[in-house]
This record gives C-alpha cells, structure tokens and sequence, in this order.
DNA sequence: TATTGTTATACTCTATAACTATA
DNA sequence: TATAGTTATAGAGTATAACAATA
C-alpha cells in the first residue's frame, strides 16, 4: 500500500524558511559527519576544539580551556583524561598555582591534530560543495558574526554540546 | 591572583575560522534562547518543528512526521504524546490502515503555534540583530544549501537533535 | 513478512553537589 | 573564603530491542 512513501513530505516553508532550522538542520549535519571522520583519531569535534586551543593559547588550565569553549569544567575533566590517554595533551603541574593543570600538547597530540585539520578541510569541501569561495566567506562570515565569535570575549555562562 | 582572568583566552583564529565551528555555536546559541522562550508554551524546539508538520501537511501519521524531521518513530511517540497532552494535536485513527495514528492540529495547537511563531520572528531579529535584510536572507539562502533542504526529499537516516 | 505504534531499556552527554588540595 | 580539579550522581535526549496490532 505504500502508505510510507505516500505519507513522506518535504519539509514545509513554513519551518525551512527559518534561519534557526536551517541552522540546526546544517549543524547537526555537519556535526555527524565531523564525529565519524574524527573517530578513526581518537578525537571528537570537542575534543578537537580542546586540542586547537591548547595548542594556539600556550599552557593553560583545564577552566581557562573551558571557558573559552563554553564547557563545563566537570566536563573538562574527562576530556582531558581522553586526550592524556591518547597521548595528546600532557597535565603538568603549574609551579606558581599547584592546584591548576598546565596543559601542553604533545609532539603526536600535533601530528594528530594535523591529520584532523586536513581531515576538517576535507569535510569541509563536502560539506560546502554547492558554494563558491565568494559564498563560503561570506557564510563563515555572517555566522561568525550572529555567533558572537569577533573577536569579543565572551561572557555568557557555560552552556550545552559545542562541536 | 587572578589567574582565571588571565588564562581566559579568545577562540584562536584557527578554530574559529572553521565553518563547522562558528556553525556550531551559533546553533547552540539559538537553540538555546528559542528552548527558553518556547516553554511557556509547553514546546520545544523539536514539538514546534513537528506541529509546523501536521499544520502544513494534513492528517499524517507519526511515522511520516518523523521521516519529514530525522526523527526516530520511538522519539515521536512521547514528542506526540507531550503535543497531546497540551491539548495541541489530536491522534486520530485511520480509516484505511488501523495501524497509523492521523495527527490532526486543533484550534488551541494552532493558536499556539502562531504565538511560537511570534515568538521565534522577535527571536530571529535578536539573533540576527547585527545583519541587514540582505545579509539575512543570504545567510538563510546558504544554510539552506549546505543542510540539503533545497526541495529535495531526504533519503537520510534518522539521526539526533535537530532544534 | 513488513510496518505502525508502543514500551522497556541502555547509552551518551552534560550538569549539580560535594569533596580535596591548594590559594 | 574562593578556586582548580575530581568524583559520584542525576538528568536530558536519543536509540535499540522486543512486542502487539494490523497490513
């Protein structure tokens, strides 16, 4: 009786001209996506993240990472023992403050991170395949700037799942 | 000592430079403000996707609803069951195949959505404060394109959390 | 044999509360 | 008294497996 494909809509106008559907419906996209192609590396898209700022901002804390990423520091804790783990990201102790964790990046924590970056890059062009270079700007751009991701430091309290 | 404040870093360039990321934050900064202001109207994101659905697309069935959203047939069953409950949709039965629920809006489901609506326009113009009218139907153009949801049927499997 | 809706269950992700060691 | 890190725990949200009713 086909009543699956006969039942089967396109997704009404009504809710895909909204700009925070679209949204959701790209991001969960992409982000299922970037998890499976970081899997065979031991990393995931937050664990990426942790890995990039660990390595652009020097040593730092596991809150200092967390706050610039919006993750809870609780969160931080098993994020970091994943990358420990996989010999990413070594936890030395801080001279100066013994309580906090002078996170560094190994020498394989880089070479991983590379692969992941050109893995990213890849991704990327999949993702964006339907856009030129013009238009690709332009979306990093315009999303960068509802994001709140100019430059400006953030001041808004941990929240949910950053990929 | 201060040493919070001085760890506190901005997302590095290399990060943030990165379409999935900045795509990332921005959905779950809208997600997270559109779930706060749809709860006294006892929806969700996800509800509000699916009464869009029934309203537009006549009497249909959970199964198709879900096709339609990327949402598993189990998660329908309690997103139905909450829409329900408010008053909002009717699970009527089917006269041809016994087995399928036919979703109907009520009157007060399609008051509540008009209000979700208003709701979801001044929350639009929040997020998109910073952009032009242009700007914003460029953005919704491209988010659009990348997400797929140019008028072509899906032909993905279900998969999580779409707002 | 396949499909719709359902339940029970498990898994993942994240946050809250409470603890320790430091400051 | 406050903060960094940690643990245990609880809460969402979702998916898997199995079932009844129907096709």
């Amino acid at each position: 009786m086909e009543l699956t494909n006969r039942d089967r809509t396109v997704v009404p106008a009504r809710l895909a001209r909204l700009p925070g559907y679209v949204l959701a419906r790209a991001h969960v996209q992409a982000h299922a996506r970037f998890q499976e192609v970081l899997e065979p590396l031991g990393l995931t898209p937050k664990s990426f993240g942790v890995l990039i700022v660990i390595t652009e901002s020097g040593p730092l804390s596991q809150a200092a990472v967390g706050e610039t990423l919006l993750i809870d520091r609780t969160t931080m804790v098993s994020l970091v023992d994943d990358l420990q783990r996989a010999g990413y990201v070594e936890r030395g102790r801080n001279a100066t403050d013994r309580r906090v964790h002078s996170l560094r990046v190994t020498a394989v924590g880089e070479e991983a991170l590379g692969a992941a970056e050109r893995i990213a890059c890849t991704l990327q062009d999949e993702l964006l395949a339907g856009l030129s270079a013009d238009e690709r700007e332009q979306l990093s751009a315009l999303l960068g700037r509802i994001a709140g991701l100019s430059g400006a430091s953030s001041d808004r309290a941990p929240s949910a799942d950053l990929g």
